[in-house]
RNA sequence: GGCGACAUAGCCAAGUGGUAAGGCAGAGGUCUGCAAAACCUUCAUCCCCGGUUCAAAUCCGGGUGUCGCCU
């Protein structure tokens, strides 16, 4: 059975959707969402998911499984995930991962065993109390005493991380380490990432954000307050959503909820830059301006742009 | 033209004689169950010239510039 699994990922606003779109059109590819956000139903335009045109013309897969106020985790990231691909490739079809979570890609990427631990949410309120009480430092200690190799890793400031691996170690497996990670075998991987001109890209987001704004991210994002989903969940933190909360709280005006959510957004995409820089099996397709995306999708397929497909749309 | 205030990194800003706080932006990085999260590192010699002093961003004189007020 064939086994190619692509995956297309890089920073936020690169145009990665829309040239998985026209991949996956090519090959007889299905889509597979790798978007933590875009998981949450009723988040459409802050996360930018495909066009409702795009998601019936193609199969997507893993857009708005979950509700805002449903607590995702890697681990079931990784089930679904892979269920979805493994369920494409029976039919003999072609996945195409498209997204830029980094946590969320290595959990297909790599044979990473999450454990089966319960979810405990009460254990981590009383080690979140503890933290309070007791300051950093002390659950540093703590985490060192019990597992001084994951300690050894993990900045005593990092109090979310230390707090987690103390869970890890209470379950029995301890936090593993990012550095001993296996490919997954199950699936051959044509792993691309897609980045251009850090210059453009940052112009690309403050672009966007104002185009998010014009589609109406306000008015989504205050149905949401509507529905009565909290503040505080991790979905309702996303960028655009948690700025646009203080704007309709009335903690800003709109002008300076859209300076913070493109200055969110350019921070959020350096730090995918940093993650997708460790990846050394990756083939980094650099991106110019004015290219178009056929020509980006035949770069893809055959390293070579200079045949030119549908998907005439050209970035700017 | 006169009087006064100010001049510190891309921006905001502390420091008034002892060898440049802090914040923002920028850059780099960490990462196995909240990851659009959480966390870490890094970035100036103080407008220019001269003087006083062991020592000046800090004091004195002179420039230049900006702002305010007056005529």
């Amino acid at each position: 059975m064939n086994n190619t699994v692509f995956i297309i990922t890089g920073p936020t606003a690169t145009g990665k959707s829309l040239i998985a779109y026209y991949l996956a059109k090519r090959i007889g590819g299905e889509i597979v969402n790798c978007d933590s956000i875009q998981l949450y139903k009723y988040m459409d335009i802050g996360s930018a998911k495909p066009s409702e045109q795009e998601m019936a013309r193609i199969p997507h897969h893993l857009y708005s499984i979950c509700m805002p106020d449903e607590s995702m985790t890697v681990a079931k990231y990784q089930e679904i995930a892979t269920n979805t691909i493994d369920e494409i490739l029976s039919r003999g079809k072609i996945p195409v991962v498209c997204g830029g979570t980094g946590l969320y890609l290595n959990s297909i990427l790599y044979d990473m065993d999450f454990g089966a631990n319960p979810d405990n949410d009460k254990r981590r309120e009383e080690l979140e109390r503890l933290a309070d009480e007791r300051g950093s430092e002390y659950m540093h200690q703590y985490l060192e005493a019990l597992d001084p190799d994951a300690a050894s890793r993990i900045h005593p400031n990092n109090v979310r991380k230390v707090i987690r691996a103390i869970e890890a170690y209470e379950y029995g497996k301890g936090i593993g380490d990012i550095n001993n990670l296996k490919m997954n075998p199950k699936y051959d991987f044509k792993f691309y990432i897609i980045n251009m001109d850090r210059e453009w890209l940052y112009d690309r987001i403050n672009r966007r954000v104002h185009k998010l704004i014009n589609d109406g991210l306000v008015t989504e994002v205050s149905s949401l307050l509507a529905k009565s989903y909290d503040v505080n969940l991790p979905s309702m933190q996303g960028i655009g959503y948690k700025e646009s909360i203080d704007y309709l709280y009335g903690k800003c005006d709109l002008a300076t909820a859209i300076s913070e959510i493109q200055k969110n957004t350019r921070h959020y995409a350096k730090r995918q830059l940093t993650w997708l820089r460790r990846y050394d099996d990756a083939n980094w397709i650099e991106i110019k301006k004015g290219e178009s995306v056929g020509e980006i999708v035949d770069s893809i397929l055959y390293y070579k742009p200079e045949h030119f497909s549908n998907g005439q749309e050209k970035l700017r």
